[in-house]
DNA sequence: CGCATTTGACCAGCGC
DNA sequence: GCGCTGGTCAAATGCG
């Protein structure tokens, strides 16, 4: 059987996570450009529309990803002013294409009273001009500052991206020196999956963040998983959106119903004028929508209960081409309901959208950077390399986590495992490990990702000697995964722990960030 | 009316 | 063979 498996933990926003959020109009989130070889990409995206749905529509991606140059010497002057080169020189330097539609108090009367093309006429005139320039010249000065501050936050995130970035090549190198029981193993399948890439003719594409949304909208039962559907609408460019568990109750439909299995007391039957004074809020985070969880459009064809879990079981099969054998199944861990247990299944017969790709790439990303242990130990979070040594002894190079703002979730994706690379035969796809290096690999890296692999070895806890009992996982696996479990569930902040830290990663505010931690 | 979801029924695999 | 469990099917249902 081919199985793939995922962990989802969702949680609110308690931390803002990520960079995704759009400042002042701007989503500032870096994007890798595959075109650029890792020239970081600011999508040009003023009024807030969510990129899922650009993906959804696949438009050229270069029309929804402009970049967004702020230290062009050479651009057309701050509102068409057209002065003197002496006294605006200043004005020239402030030319920068921001993309935030700065708007400044006096800039509509420094053209008004500056660029009337108007000859002077006696003093008056002229002592009013010169007060207008000094206006100017105030004027640009503080737009200069503000452009300073542009600057400095442009740095910041870029400097902290290209570290990250960076640091992940460097743990990557690590991790396949330290395994060299698979390191062989992992490079074959690195090949195939470039020259599958190749095949397919398909781009590469570089790490970029995204934002997930996790569960969200779809008529469903209650305890049921239902990020999958929500995933599948808003790939459709449904106007339909995802909302987290907390805020996608009040809204009919768009309601989490696997929430409502752990925290029933959220259960809002449908959206109430009277009762949603939040409903312009959810209307907004729904604008704000930004991404999808996994990039494919699933139908859901059946639930079921399964044994052991008060939670049904969600069995979803993918629609994007007709006849496409991947599978899905999602539940909800019995003992933390935050965590979404997602099951892949079977091999994409059709290619993959940008957004899965590079979806796929960024949380994979993320996941790397989580479980090689880079993470911060902040407060209440656990170890993350116990995380990495434990939970994920076999996930270092195949666990994806996505985490977004305003809905951040957190999923890690353990779709592959070394147990297949050590027991069973060598898959049509796999996945790699991450060698950010390569602009090309994440695609490579997407492609394995959403072609997922066999995984019949790749049953966690219970499951694990049930599909694969003649395959018998290594000896400390079993222990290490229930004793990762067990302190997963035992840490009721754990998801906003986990959250905070990427944050911090993402962020570089954190004192253990990966500008300065290398190994 | 079309489409997605829901849900009971059916089937297969497995253990006893 | 029987019961249990997981997975799938398909009619019913609901929503836009």
């Amino acid at each position: 059987m081919e199985r793939g498996w995922g962990l989802t933990l969702d949680n609110s926003d308690k931390v803002g996570f990520f960079l995704n959020k759009p400042v002042f109009g701007v989503d500032l989130s870096p994007r890798l450009d595959h075109r650029s070889n890792g020239l970081i990409m600011f999508p040009v995206n003023s009024r807030g529309r969510e990129e899922q749905s650009a993906a959804s529509s696949s438009p050229p991606q270069g029309e929804h990803h402009r970049e967004v140059d702020f230290f062009a010497e050479n651009k057309r002057p701050v509102n068409g002013v057209v002065k003197k080169e002496d006294s605006h020189a200043q004005a020239r330097r402030l030319d920068v294409n921001t993309g935030l539609q700065l708007v400044t108090a006096n800039a509509g009367s420094d053209q008004s009273t500056v660029d009337d093309g108007m000859p002077y006429e006696g003093e008056d005139k002229r002592g009013k001009n010169e007060v207008a320039v000094a206006q100017l010249q105030v004027e640009l000065e503080r737009m200069n500052g503000e452009n300073q501050r542009l600057r400095g936050m442009l740095s910041q995130v870029s400097s902290n991206y290209a570290a990250l970035q960076v640091h992940l090549v460097t743990l990557m190198q690590h991790q396949q020196n330290s395994r060299p029981d698979t390191t062989q193993e992992q490079e074959i399948v690195d090949r195939k999956s470039e020259e599958e890439r190749k095949e397919n003719g398909e781009a590469a594409i570089v790490p970029r963040q995204f934002l997930d949304l996790g569960p969200a909208t779809a008529k469903q039962t209650p305890d049921e998983p239902s990020n999958s559907s929500s995933e599948e609408r808003t790939l459709s460019g449904s106007p339909q959106n995802n909302l987290e568990v907390s805020r996608n109750k009040r809204t009919g439909r768009e309601e989490s119903p696997e929430s409502e299995s752990w925290a029933p007391g959220l259960k809002a039957p449908r959206l109430n004028p009277t009762t949603t004074n939040q409903s312009s809020v959810e209307a907004t985070m729904r604008k704000a929508r930004v991404s999808i969880s996994d990039g494919c459009q699933w139908r859901k064809y059946g639930q079921k209960m399964a044994k052991g879990n008060p939670c049904p079981r969600a069995y979803y099969r993918c629609t994007m081409a007709v006849g496409c054998p991947v599978r899905k199944q999602v539940q909800r861990c019995a003992e933390d309901r935050t965590i979404l247990i997602t099951t892949y299944e079977g091999t994409h017969n059709h290619p993959l959208p940008p957004a899965a790709m590079a979806m796929a790439s960024t949380t994979s990303a993320a996941a790397n950077m989580l479980l090689s242990g880079s993470m911060p130990s902040g407060d209440g979070l656990m170890n993350p390399n116990f995380l990495a040594r434990t939970i994920l002894p076999c996930s270092s190079n195949m666990a994806t986590i996505s985490a977004s703002a305003p809905f951040p979730t957190v999923t890690l994706d353990l779709t592959q495992s070394p147990n297949a690379l050590q027991y069973q035969r060598p898959p049509p796809h796999f996945q790699v490990p991450f060698p950010v290096a390569n602009p090309s690999a994440p695609q490579v890296f997407g492609q394995a990702l959403y072609n997922q692999s066999k995984f019949s070895g790749l049953q966690m806890s219970k499951d694990v000697n049930h599909d694969a009992p003649q395959l018998p996982p290594p000896p400390s696996f079993a222990d290490t995964l229930s004793a990762a479990t067990a302190a997963i569930t035992a840490d009721p902040n754990f998801t906003a722990a986990l959250a905070a830290a990427i944050s911090s990663i993402i962020g570089g505010t954190h004192p253990n960030n990966s500008n300065n931690k290398q190994p």
